[in-house]
DNA sequence: TCATCACTTAGATGCTTATCGAAGTATCGA
DNA sequence: TCGATACTTCGATAAGCATCTAAGTGATGA
């Protein structure tokens, strides 16, 4: 994990590290469809983007991992199951990024 | 190439194969400080861009045609050399689509 | 006209990664 | 306790891509 979420931080520029995690995690067309969803809900379960991609188990865990390596999403386990949550204001610090150039 | 600056349409959503494409033009590390390199001065040659990255031609002119492709920078020959103009609505087009999400 | 310069194209190579099936782990309900 | 469910890990495969060298193209200047 590169870095987290934190209200304290909100106005410190990511580590160039992440911002490349970020970017990479965005590039793939499919990846990105998957952050859409989950941005939009709340917070989602992995069954949940199950039934809305044609994807298998193992490559949507790849996947979320990959999202949650950028520090996109943070996973956390409910009993059997996993909660995605979108980690809005590491987004909006990437967008801070993307926009001074 | 997917797209042109165009004055007329800066308000307009970006094709979906255009966002995908400024997507991966921006996932390569290399490729981005290229990218920032350009935005910065208000045009560049190749040559200039030979000097300021330890890069061969090939490679340069590879990066060059990606971030053509997008959208993101037009190419114009003058005489022998290629001037490199960074195509600033295109990228905040993009960043608007990002902030959408 | 000819050599040089700036860049492009072609082709090869090696690395990364998206994807899947199979097997593993952990939780829940009966 | 046992089977089913939800997800992860492993291992393999295939595709994509960044990079290079070598060769090609086109413009410039002598």
């Amino acid at each position: 994990m590169v870095s987290q979420s934190n209200p304290t931080d909100g106005d410190k520029p990511l580590p160039k590290r992440q911002r490349e995690a970020i970017a990479k995690a965005v590039a793939d067309p499919r990846r990105f469809e998957i952050l859409r969803h989950i941005a939009t809900r709340h917070c989602a379960a992995c069954s949940d983007l199950r039934e809305c991609f044609p994807i298998t188990a193992p490559t949507l865990s790849h996947h979320l991992s990959e999202l949650e390596g950028a520090g996109l999403v943070t996973l956390t386990r409910r009993g059997k199951f996993v909660d995605v949550t979108f980690c809005r204001d590491i987004w909006i610090a990437y967008l801070r990024e993307l926009d001074q150039l």
